[in-house]
Order: C-alpha cells, then sequence, then structure tokens
RNA sequence: CGGGCUGUAGUAUACCGGCAGUAUACAUGCUUUGGGAGCAUGAGGACUGGGUUCAAUUCCCAGCAGCCCGACCA
C-alpha cells in the first residue's frame, strides 16, 4: 500500500475528551475514527488489524470444530420474552419501528437465536455434540461508554455456542476451549499478561472463567498467581497464569489450582469469557434430542466469547511508548514500513515492488514534499513492527530498525525477508 | 442511572457583554528533505432553544452531546 494513496491522516493534536491511551494513539494516526461515544469506525490501518485479530481467532476456533455462521443482528421481540430478558436485561437496544409498530431489539448476545435456530438442526443423539460460531457487531446500550475500544456500544465480537448431550460432554468441550483460548491471546500476543481468571457463575467446577489482561487501564480487579515452581503447560512459563476476580476473592483466597495464598491485586481488562450455559436457554426454547433409547432429553449448552475491539485498544495500552503505538507482528497492519526519504523514488519503488512480489505486506511511505522528521514521527505513531529507510546516505542498501529497538543495521534487499519473518 | 466538568474553524486551543485571535491541517506559489521545516497568499468558526440586556459567542435556564468518578456490566 502506498502511504500516499490512504485517504487518512495522521494528527499531532491529541484528541479533545479522549482521555485513553488506546483512544488518543488510534486516532492520532488514523486506525479509527468516533462516531460518538463507545462506536467507531474501522479505517483502512484499523480494519486492517481488525481482520489480522478476526482471522486469527477463526483460524484456532476452528481447532474447535465449531462451523462459522452469521446470525441476524435485528432480533424479534418475541424470542427476548421468551426467556424474560426483553424486560430483564438493562443493555438491550430495544425499539419500535415508525410504520408497522414492530417491536425488535439489537442482538447484545445471540443465545435467544442460536437457541431455536439449532432447535430445526438437532434431533437425536447422533447430531450432538456440535458447535456454531459467528464474528459479528454486538450492540448494548452501556450506561457508560468509555475507554476508547474497551467499552463500546457496538463492537466486534466473537460468539460461540456449542450443544451437547451431557455435561461431561460439555465439560470436556469447555476444557478445550480454555487450552484454545490461551492458544488465541498467546499468538495476538497477549500471552505474557493474560490470566486464566475463576469468576463466579458456574456449576461444574463451582466456576466461571474468563481471561483478564493484567493493564492498568483495566476496570476489574483479579488476584493473580504466579508462582513460578507451577507452570501451565499451555503457557511459555511465566508463572501458574491463574488469577481469581475480586467478586470471589473472599470464598476464593488462594489459587484455585496450585493453593498458593500470595495472590497480587492487579487491574485487568476482561477479553475474553467462557459460561456453562447448560439447559438455561434449551429450556424455554425447547432444544431437545431423542438419546438412544428414544427418551427426549434437553441439549446442554456452553457459550465462549471474545471481544475484538477489546483485544486491539487492549494490545495499544499494553504495547506503546510515547511516540505511538508498537504492534505485535502477528496482527500489525503491515509487516514493514518502508520509508523514502531520496528525492527520486527510482530505488525505493523497486524495493517496494520486490517486497510485494514476495507477498510481504509493506506500507510504502512515498509522499513527497514530506520532510524525513514527519516520516519518521508517522512511522512511530502508527507502530509497523519493521521499518526500512531509504535515502542518500544508505547507498543501495536499506537501513533496517525494530519499531521497539533504536539499533539500525545497513542490509542489502535480498535480506529483508530475514527480518520481516524472525523476531 | 446519580455526581462533577466541558461544548469556539477539519483538529487543538485563546480572549471577550459591543471587529472572535493563534497553532495545526487544507489550497496556491517558491524554497526545503535523517526526527513533526521556512516565507507569502487564500479559504474556513461560537451545539440547539429560550431568558436577561440597547447589545449575548460571553451571563442565566433547559435540551442535546462529550469526558471523568461512582453504580451497573450475558
Amino acid at each position: 500500500m502506498k502511504q500516499s494513496l490512504l485517504f487518512t491522516k495522521t494528527k499531532k493534536e491529541i484528541p479533545k475528551d479522549e482521555e485513553s491511551i488506546n483512544a488518543r494513539f488510534l486516532i492520532r494516526s488514523g486506525f479509527i475514527d468516533k462516531l460518538m461515544a463507545g462506536v467507531y469506525t474501522f479505517l483502512p490501518l484499523g480494519f486492517r488489524v481488525l481482520k489480522k485479530i478476526e482471522n486469527i481467532i477463526r483460524e484456532e476456533i476452528k481447532n474447535l470444530g465449531a462451523q462459522e455462521i452469521l446470525m441476524p443482528s435485528l432480533h424479534p421481540k418475541q424470542n427476548w420474552q421468551e426467556t424474560g430478558r426483553w424486560d430483564t436485561l438493562d443493555s438491550l437496544i430495544k425499539f419500535a419501528t415508525f410504520y408497522t409498530k414492530n417491536e425488535y431489539a439489537l442482538g447484545p448476545t445471540h443465545e435467544e437465536i442460536v437457541s431455536p435456530l439449532m432447535k430445526n438442526y438437532i434431533f437425536s443423539y447422533k447430531d450432538l455434540p456440535t458447535a456454531v460460531f459467528q464474528i459479528q457487531n454486538k450492540f448494548r446500550d452501556e450506561k457508560r461508554a468509555k475507554s476508547g475500544l474497551l467499552r463500546g456500544r457496538e463492537f466486534l465480537m466473537k460468539d460461540l455456542y456449542s450443544f451437547h448431550k451431557n455435561e461431561e460432554e460439555l465439560k470436556e468441550y469447555y476444557e478445550k476451549a480454555k487450552s484454545v483460548y490461551a492458544k488465541i491471546f498467546e499468538k495476538i500476543g497477549l500471552g505474557d499478561k493474560t490470566f486464566l481468571t475463576f469468576a463466579s457463575g458456574g456449576t461444574f467446577s463451582k466456576y466461571s472463567h474468563e481471561f483478564q489482561t493484567v493493564s492498568s487501564a483495566g476496570e476489574d480487579v483479579i488476584y493473580v498467581c504466579d508462582n513460578p515452581e507451577r507452570k501451565r503447560s499451555a503457557s511459555h512459563g511465566a508463572g501458574c497464569k491463574i488469577a481469581v476476580n475480586k467478586e470471589i476473592i473472599n470464598e476464593q483466597p488462594e489459587c484455585p489450582q496450585c493453593g498458593n495464598k500470595n495472590l497480587r491485586e492487579e487491574k485487568a481488562i476482561e477479553i475474553g469469557n467462557i459460561f456453562e450455559l447448560k439447559t438455561k436457554y434449551s429450556t424455554p426454547f425447547n432444544l431437545n434430542y431423542k438419546d438412544e433409547n428414544g427418551l427426549e432429553k434437553e441439549v446442554i449448552m456452553g457459550c465462549y466469547g471474545i471481544g475484538l475491539n477489546r483485544i486491539m485498544g487492549t494490545v495499544v495500552e499494553t504495547y506503546h511508548d510515547e511516540k505511538g503505538i508498537i504492534w505485535p507482528k502477528s496482527i500489525a497492519p503491515f509487516s514493514i514500513h518502508l520509508i523514502n526519504l531520496k528525492p527520486d523514488a527510482d530505488f525505493a519503488d523497486r524495493v517496494y515492488n520486490n517486497l510485494q512480489s514476495r507477498g510481504i505486506e509493506v506500507l510504502y511511505d512515498d509522499r513527497k514534499d514530506i520532510t524525513a522528521g514527519e516520516k519518521f514521527a508517522d512511522s512511530d505513531l502508527i507502530g509497523i513492527p519493521l521499518r526500512a529507510v531509504i535515502s542518500d546516505k544508505t547507498e543501495g542498501k536499506i537501513e533496517i530498525k525494530n519499531r521497539n529497538e533504536t539499533e539500525t543495521k545497513l542490509i542489502n534487499i535480498d535480506d529483508i525477508e530475514k527480518f520481516v519473518n524472525n523476531k
């Protein structure tokens, strides 16, 4: 992508009325644009990041055998009345249309839709287990949207629903979902700071589980265990990686996994959660199946969510310096930021075309009449992990630098790929 | 939903009961190119409604919007 063609521009001024680091950097650098409180447009750069996150999630969720679908955002009133949540769920956005006076809701979650949907397809124990997921915008009437992408009124979410014959089968799936989730956050670059957190609400383990990323921008308070004696197999060994949510710390004052009593209080952002729904939604919608003996039984359900916008905001909160964002490679909008400082673009154009032909995602700052300082400042702000500079000083070579380092290297064009692919 | 603060140009801000100023971004021209460059010229502005007043962008009230704190958050 040639930067001269990018319609967005960076801004020097810090946006008024944006306190959070993620909103400030993402708006200044042209990743997002605010429409209203908690509602943002994803601009070309931001959209690329969102898609990267989405693809990582999609790829991993396949390991759970779930099939991707897309359910409507516009929901009929009746489905929400079946469960009573039309009246009890404060954050449900409800409205009546002007002409027909029909009443609808905008989907904040999809238990009320997916349960009657699957009733059309699940009849027998032979149809179970099965699972569906979607990546879709959700709507919630947050009383107080805040902190940029961290708490929005419209946001992209991956929601997965699993259907089982019995609780043992659900539990098995639930455990598998736990490890898939850990893998996802690892890939996105939040693994080191993300803790499997025990919260209230479960039954078979008496807990539900949240994935909480330690951050000063977080709204939640958790008590983390990073006991190095007990390393979680799925992680890279940053200790136990378990935490307890504040809401249950009094009943659960020690690490549920290793018994460590020295838990550390931290603020954290909830970026994912997993719930056992059991028959909470199969009952009102009569979602049943026939077992081997022809007996009618209720389908056992689980649900599993990940907030994509929130992940993007959390990454910016976690990885930045005073100059701008520092994207992890896996979700950066581009792999390399190529900057031309020479008066003529011949060599830089060749390098750009060469990289493109090798399938490397490159943002090429080909803008004329922009000073070196401004290009560097923009590059730091946008935060692509690798920067390549071509100037009169580089004499046919390319100066390369990681965003999070100060050391530069002069290399030949053929060696660029090594830097793109390696850490 | 309670409390507080704030609405001035695309953005960020200043002053003021009587001609609204600056920076940045934008347009044009020239100069400039290793850390947000310089000169010149140009275009662009007081959230909405009501009140007080000879006169309101300024003071008062209401609405709307935004931010912060709290409560809430499948």
